[in-house]
DNA sequence: CCAAAAGTGTTTTCTCTACACCCATGT
DNA sequence: ACATGGGTGTAGAGAAAACACTTTTGG
């Protein structure tokens, strides 16, 4: 069957994942980046990335990064863009499919992450990145911020049970702007996606926050079915 | 230097393009279609498609694709999706990027385009398409809506002088809705990109309606600084 | 003079925004 | 008792939506 197109030629093609976390603590958005273990560009700062295979999808190389990175699977992920400039990698013409994914900072294999040269890094403080990988990276920070006004797609970045604060927290530092904290909790509880547990969090305050978890069917009744608009002041 | 990566597969990288037009005279918005001259499934409908050649960027892939169909260059056109299934095209593995555009319907150049086999099709009454290019299209649609209600790119679809109540028209064929005319025309004039002329189109209409164009300086200026919100009721 | 499409403002509704004080608790 | 962060409601502004009649002119 190949001799059909064989006239024309082929291409070298990869993935790269532009892998969100969320520090709690530090109030940061982060990203998985890697210190590039082979040429061109060894030892430089890059993303996440590997080589399309011949039997498997595009979908499924940028999953199998991700998980060689992270250990996780089932994870938030959505593909980019694809850059096709000729010489955006100066080892050879290669095009590549970016994706991003959010995960759970605290969820991913700490000793695969290590094993892989991986580190995260604030977003607020980025070291160069090789070819191409600076704009992905702000890309993928545009489509997070406009994704993250109509989709409930914060929630992958937290832990199963989180606190109003946090999740305000996490959306002002994806906006990169501060929120009214009652408009906000106005408009998240009025969607009816969150229940409130009984259990209050006790770390960062005396009084306590209590815990809320999403509610999965209503989320993704949500994913299926149509938006909502979450621009908060 | 292609040497680092050759352990590494190479594929075919195609291109297919979503061309969209618009019929002022039927008020439908249509699709450029065309009828596969070679295997697999020659003689079924397809999109607009070719491989990425070895010193070509993928942008420039999809410009030279949609110009020898139409004689055009310099249109708009967005990147729209990249679709990697190891079995999407039963002829061979290959990995497609869609690309869609706007083009005024009355610009193409009719000889090249017929030379080609192509047709203008109603999105209302698409013919079956091959491999996945009907997702590619029900993607570009969904794209063309989101897109259309926050940039000015309307007027890509229409001819350099047109009216107000084509302009809607055109709206109402994107959006599929009827939009009420008097909240459609004080939202766009507020936006100060039309320029009203002296003339008047008298073919639909005694009385006849005003000529309008857009200011191409302002609209610049739109597209490059911020959106705007065109949600009509 | 009449049919057919173009053009034009106001009121109501709703959503977004701004804003300040009390609560619970560990020390 | 007090310091610290958590939690709550209301009023005003602005945007979106609903709505109906007059104008022009070719036949």
């Amino acid at each position: 069957m190949i001799s059909i197109y064989s006239k024309y030629p082929r291409h070298f093609l990869a993935v790269d994942c532009i892998i969100f976390g969320y520090d709690i603590a530090e109030k940061e958005l982060k990203l998985l980046l890697i210190k590039r273990s082979f040429e061109p560009a060894q030892g430089k700062w890059s993303l996440a990335g590997g080589f399309v295979q011949e039997h498997e999808s595009i979908d499924d190389a940028a999953s199998r990064v991700l998980c060689s990175l992270t250990g996780l699977s089932e994870v938030y992920m959505e593909q980019l863009y694809t850059y096709g400039d000729v010489s955006r990698d100066p080892g050879a013409r290669v095009i590549s499919t970016a994706y991003y994914s959010l995960i759970g900072i605290h969820e991913i294999d700490r000793g695969v992450q290590q094993n892989n040269g991986a580190h995260w890094r604030s977003i607020n403080n980025l070291p160069d990145l090789i070819f191409d990988h600076k704009y992905m990276v702000e890309k993928a920070l545009c489509e997070l911020v406009e994704n993250v006004k109509i989709r409930p797609i914060g929630f992958e970045l937290l832990p199963e049970k989180f606190t109003l604060v946090q999740l305000q927290n996490l959306y002002e530092a994806i906006y990169q702007k501060s929120i009214d904290k009652r408009n906000f909790r106005k408009k998240l509880l009025s969607m009816n996606l969150l229940e409130k547990l009984d259990e209050k969090e006790r770390e960062t305050s005396r009084k306590g926050a209590f815990y809320y978890r999403f509610n999965r069917e209503r989320y993704d009744e949500f994913m299926r079915n149509g938006f909502f608009n979450l621009s908060v002041s």
